[in-house]
DNA sequence: ATTGACTCTAGACCTAACTCCAAGGTTTAT
DNA sequence: ATAAACCTTGGAGTTAGGTCTAGAGTCAAT
């Protein structure tokens, strides 16, 4: 059993933020001492590693919530995980999408400018910028958060 | 030229939100009336629709800044714009790899799980999450933000 | 038995990126 | 010429995700 201090250290985050997690209903301490002091065991410490790493794939708390809820509830089943599954799935396709065109546009722009002393006026990269990120944006005019 | 609301609307944004990029240094309007009326042209639209791409995937507002501020210096040559872009498409990179991941394992869960009628404690997604996503942690162990 | 490293709670504070509000001035349509 | 719909500034409030502080208790080592 680990300490939060310990806990911390090994995640590499902080031991506020461990108790900010614990507040916000995603990392519970799986006992604690007679003084009052929080125990993890190896458990918690990969589903806090597993949180950071949500978190670092464009997660938010809460969703990362969500999907730690499946699996606490003894309610839901299979069909109930798969289809949290295939959402967060879509909605990371669409975000991939969105960075890989941004991407190869950088990726072209690169290529293209090569001149180091050519001045900013005559920089390729400035002028195609904008209408190399339009493309994505084509044919979503109207579309509302 | 377009009045403050008529931008916003194009752009779907609101016009805050507007205000607040031109706050922050990303949006200026192209002329004031004599009322003090902000007017905007389609150049402004554009940057604005840039502004909401680039963020969308993922770049904040100080890097959107960045990449824009570029554009308006006469110091930059293309080297300069060069290296940025460089280092946004690693950044870029960096993050698609990490989304990747993702989706990889739950795609490889949401095959796995197609058992409808299943308990939740037979579901090999939840026990799978863990150990596919841990994958990607492997060797950042002393990783340091 | 006391020092130093650790932990506790409660609550204030921080940054990013908005969002809302008040109190007024302007433009447009009838 | 007056109401509706727009615009202005300034500043307060909001949410997410922490981060910091104060004041006090606990634990390990000397």
């Amino acid at each position: 059993m680990h300490t939060i201090g310990k806990l911390a250290r090994e995640a590499n985050v902080t031991t506020d933020t461990v108790r900010y997690y614990e507040k916000a209903g995603l990392l519970a301490p799986t006992a604690k001492t007679g003084a009052g002091y929080r125990l993890y065991d190896e458990e918690a410490l990969r589903r806090l590693r597993f949180i950071k790493q949500a978190q670092h794939s464009g997660f938010s708390l809460s969703e990362i919530n969500e999907l730690l809820a499946l699996k606490n509830s003894d309610e839901a089943c299979c069909k109930d995980v798969r289809s949290v599954a295939i959402t967060k799935k879509l909605q990371l396709e669409h975000k991939i999408k969105a960075l890989q065109v941004m991407s190869q546009a950088l990726t072209e722009l690169i290529a293209i400018c090569n001149d180091e002393a050519r001045p900013l006026d005559a920089c390729p990269i400035l002028a195609a910028l904008e209408n190399s990120m339009a493309k994505q944006t084509k044919g979503k005019r109207n579309a509302q958060a």
